[in-house]
DNA sequence: TTGAAAGCGCTAACAC
DNA sequence: GTGTTAGCGCTTTCAA
């Protein structure tokens, strides 16, 4: 272990007295202010590594109202987002943009309802200086809650109360994705046309779904079967719609995922993709859209650039600013454009 | 927005103000001391509702020297993590255990060299009472790092350097496990038996050659190719047992996930399983071992009972002592037995 | 049962 | 350039 002049940590003050010196010259020197001579803090800077010195970040945020660090908060069963490759593409996205910023990421799940006020107290006790927030439920409290603490945050995803908030959120144009992923169906030929939809607790599902309304003006309720965006999910799903409309000829899935599963269940039912059944999926997940048999057309969103977008949105209301709830801060949320990508499922 | 006095969030005093009491007495609701007059409380209950009040954290535990929270952090590309059901398996654990002691877990992630001193001063700072580590490299400046610094720290697996710190760890027996897995194979018959192991610089796979020679005396170099845990891993290490060895009747894989791997290299190579090569994983994982085919014989280690007793450890090392690093604290490491559940691969 | 006062470790004016 | 001083928002003796 180190020295510890007492038996606590060091603090500011055993530094400045081994270096004789006063706290905030110290001070200065670990904030990297210039106006300190070089000899000075050359000798400040050897009592620091020393006493094995690390600032008290809760003394620091105290006065400055900063922490550095940014919350992730997603809300979805862990197990989910273990084997979800979406996951692993948002949250480089974001780590990245946040790393570059110098502010620490910290993760946080919300897997149950108890979780909400333990992660409530995290978001409200000044542990971080902003949160980036993902697959909320239209029904879910967190865009109220930071709201109402004045916390800076960013949604991925639209969040059901949309509007005068203070808050911000970046989405894809889910609903113009979807539209074109249908045109093209219909483009092809194809009449019976089923799709296999997300959570229609989500936002993005729910804006999916009109999507696919929107060129399939009087889709019957039998061409649409509700998923969980997962693999399993659309494999499920896709025997609902082939069970209720042995006739059908193409569907389109709201994720990659469920194309995928979509595939699998055609497969096994003996249809073939896309001759018998066109498939299109949602996302242009690389390690998915790429590698099914056939590879699946599908409409493009660059969810890392728009995880990056999000992470930059954040440090714009976050930084400078400390943690008041001044003015209401620019709404400048993002939708971001979609494009088909044709292959060969559809 | 909720309404600010001032213009900043809330505080204690406001509180005081708004009950018509003193700061300590708001404290000590807050924090649930029982030596407070009824209707008092509820008086200041109603304040704190009313100003949608939250107790400023880093005020708190510049004076109680405790964050509630707990950190842990995954030495791991993120990418990696993000498909592999073993690491869902040990963070469901560890989850559940943290939060059931009310400690909100907070999870970082190390990528690349570049994050050390930023992880180095999240976990100096005094965000966290502790943390959980794992997936270390031998060396990795990690276990030094949180030593010399104080933090209470439990590892998943053994750290290199190992004793005459402060610090414990939780692994199973890997050594052990290998052991018992390579002489079922050599019970069963095999005689040509090769081993795909994990990233020799990490300690479980190193322990678990261990065991693999322990029993396999004189194996030869040639009977043993590197992997790096993962299905694909294990696919390629698999092809070059095969390649050196045309006569390979047997493989001991250091993870279900390279088991699984190996399976199916073995198809692709026109082998059967187990009669033409048996094969053994290592971790037992349900989602894993129990849904390829054939179904794996693996080394069963209870992962999520393993890391639940590491953030029990944690708990232990945490509680009631502040950050203090006053006298060295019980060196209580465990190391967890693993059995043998037979299937069809072997 | 409640209040007053001190202080946790740090930064930020403001003097010198 | 560097030191002094006054808090940041809370908990915690100690008195009342």
């Amino acid at each position: 272990m180190t020295e510890r002049p007492n038996g606590h940590r060091p603090t500011l003050e055993d530094v400045a007295r081994r270096a004789g010196v006063s706290k905030s010259t110290v001070s200065r020197v670990i904030n990297g202010e210039p106006q300190v001579r070089t000899a000075v803090a050359e000798r400040i800077r050897q009592a620091i590594a020393e006493l094995g010195y690390l600032p008290n970040q809760a003394a620091r945020s105290l006065v400055t109202r900063r922490s550095n660090a940014v919350a992730v908060v997603v809300t979805e069963p862990q197990h989910r987002l273990f084997v979800d490759p979406y996951f692993d593409c948002q949250l480089r996205g974001i780590r990245n943009e946040l790393v570059r910023q110098g502010a620490q990421p910290v993760l946080l799940f919300i897997e149950e309802p108890n979780d909400y006020p333990r992660v409530r107290h995290f978001l409200g006790g000044g542990h971080v200086d902003g949160a980036l927030l993902f697959s909320l439920r239209t029904d879910d409290p967190l865009p109220a809650t930071v709201d109402h603490m004045g916390l800076p945050a960013v949604f991925g995803g639209r969040p059901a109360v949309a509007s005068g908030h203070g808050y911000a959120y970046v989405d894809a144009d889910n609903r113009g994705g979807a539209r074109e992923a249908v045109r093209h169906l219909v483009s092809r030929g194809r009449r019976r046309i089923g799709t296999t939809t997300g959570p229609l607790n989500q936002a993005s599902a729910i804006d999916s779904l009109d999507g696919y309304r929107d060129v399939l003006l009087e889709a019957s309720a039998h061409l649409i079967a509700e998923g969980d965006f997962t693999r399993q999910g659309g494999a499920e799903a896709t025997a609902a719609l082939l069970d209720r409309c042995p006739d059908l000829d193409a569907i389109f899935a709201a994720s990659d995922l469920m194309a995928c599963g979509a595939l699998h269940m055609l497969r096994a039912r003996g249809q073939r993709a896309p001759e018998d059944v066109a498939v299109v999926g949602f996302d242009d997940l690389p390690t998915v859209a790429e590698t099914t048999d056939p590879p699946l057309t599908t409409v493009h969103q660059g969810i890392e650039d728009m995880r990056r977008l999000m992470a930059r949105l954040l440090f714009q209301r976050t930084s400078g600013r400390p943690t008041t709830g001044d003015s209401a801060p620019p709404l400048d949320s993002v939708i971001t454009p979609t494009r088909l990508v044709v292959r060969q499922s559809a």
